[in-house]
DNA sequence: GTATCCACATACGCTAGTGTATGTGATTGT
DNA sequence: ACAATCACATACACTAGCGTATGTGGATAC
């Protein structure tokens, strides 16, 4: 008879380990989270409803978070904080015209507002700025947020006037922060009102407010 | 004797009639909906803690507002709403080249972030959208409003390009969402880190961004 | 195979808040 | 002066939700 050798992590195991259960768990009451935080709001959501979309009980959620507060951060860091964050950088390494670039990126700020039903990105994006307005804590969180990609897209702005070999008409952050506030406004306005506001104003209005400045040299 | 002329409304009400005193409370009922919904927000007020903060009991309220719903929305009526509308209207009014207007606009939209303690105005706007975001209510609340400045802007943009002869390089109402949104998104950056995001941007980013194309004939 | 552990469930005591029904005292009309 | 009125206060019955303390059954360790 072989030794029956100790496998610390069996290949089959019968069904879920401890912590994989736990982890399944952690990502059920997230994903209730952001569908129950999308319907009611941050503030008017509670955790009893949290668990019981997800098909728990409060043990379950106390056993995991602190409180909704930090389940609503980490949500933010998974599925908004990082996606914006990745498709700046993937902007950045875009080949093209400075202006080319800049239209492929405005296709993707377009194309994260239409996401499936309904843009739940930008809205939980929306809660925490009305939380921000309030909160420290979360003000923190936003303005972290906002440095990092001002600090980002000023860096290409800049690459891109030295590219172009001419002076930027303000200083690049100054060009960043109106970037971002196009596309946050935007995206609110057709939150709003979606017949009123398409989405197909992002690549024009892009394109003719911040294109033209880097284009080959006056039309 | 002469007839004692039926007064109906004497000159000297001994303190305040039935009326006066009853706008009264609403008007405290409104200051104090106001301080509150900017410390809790929207859904973390409770009726119980506005007429506290009010002097009342709730008694007062219910005997005032249906609901605390109603009063929010007669406070962006009243507080929010009818402000920007206003500005609007006199922007159009103000004499100049069209941007030398333009540069007063934006002056104004900047004044009116740095309203005394923080933009309480632009705080209460946020809590509707974020609300708009979730109810039907509010989201057509926040769809009129905008739409109204909307067009407004938008009739100026035709206005002033028909003026200066030029075809506009976008539909003027686009042109309008754009300017918008760059006062939103202006707004909610500097909220969240006015460090980083100073209202000085207002007046620059307008007059760069949309000041150039109504200008003389090219530089 | 038995003891231990721990992720989640259950039970508990508690608070804040709701909307309504009713009371009350000062204003009002006659 | 008297009765009616009504703006606001008070009292009530009720619910949702909180956080903790404790129970439990199926993994896990040895």
């Amino acid at each position: 008879m072989a030794a029956p050798q100790k496998v610390p992590r069996p290949q089959r195991p019968k069904r879920l380990t401890r912590k994989e259960k736990q982890a399944e768990t952690r990502r059920r009451l997230l994903d209730a989270g952001e569908r129950v935080f999308l319907r009611r709001g941050l503030q008017g959501s509670s955790v009893e409803e949290i668990v019981a979309e997800a098909g728990f009980t409060r043990g379950a959620f106390y056993s995991n978070f602190k409180s909704k507060d930090e389940l609503f951060v980490e949500l933010l860091h998974a599925r908004v904080y990082d996606r914006y964050a990745e498709l700046a950088k993937e902007t950045e390494a875009q080949p093209g015209t400075p202006r080319e670039q800049l239209r492929w990126g405005a296709e993707r700020l377009r194309d994260v507002q239409s996401d499936e039903q309904g843009s739940w990105l930008f809205r939980l994006w929306l809660e925490c700025l009305t939380q921000a307005a309030r909160d420290e804590e979360f003000r923190k969180l936003a303005a972290t947020f906002w440095s990092g990609n001002r600090a980002l897209v000023a860096g290409q702005v800049d690459a891109t006037f030295k590219e172009v070999g001419r002076k930027p008409p303000l200083p690049p952050d100054q060009l960043a922060t109106g970037m971002i506030a196009l596309d946050v406004g935007l995206a609110v306005q057709h939150l709003v009102d979606p017949e009123a506001v398409s989405l197909d104003v992002y690549v024009p209005l892009y394109d003719l407010l911040f294109g033209e400045m880097v284009e080959a040299s006056g039309g």
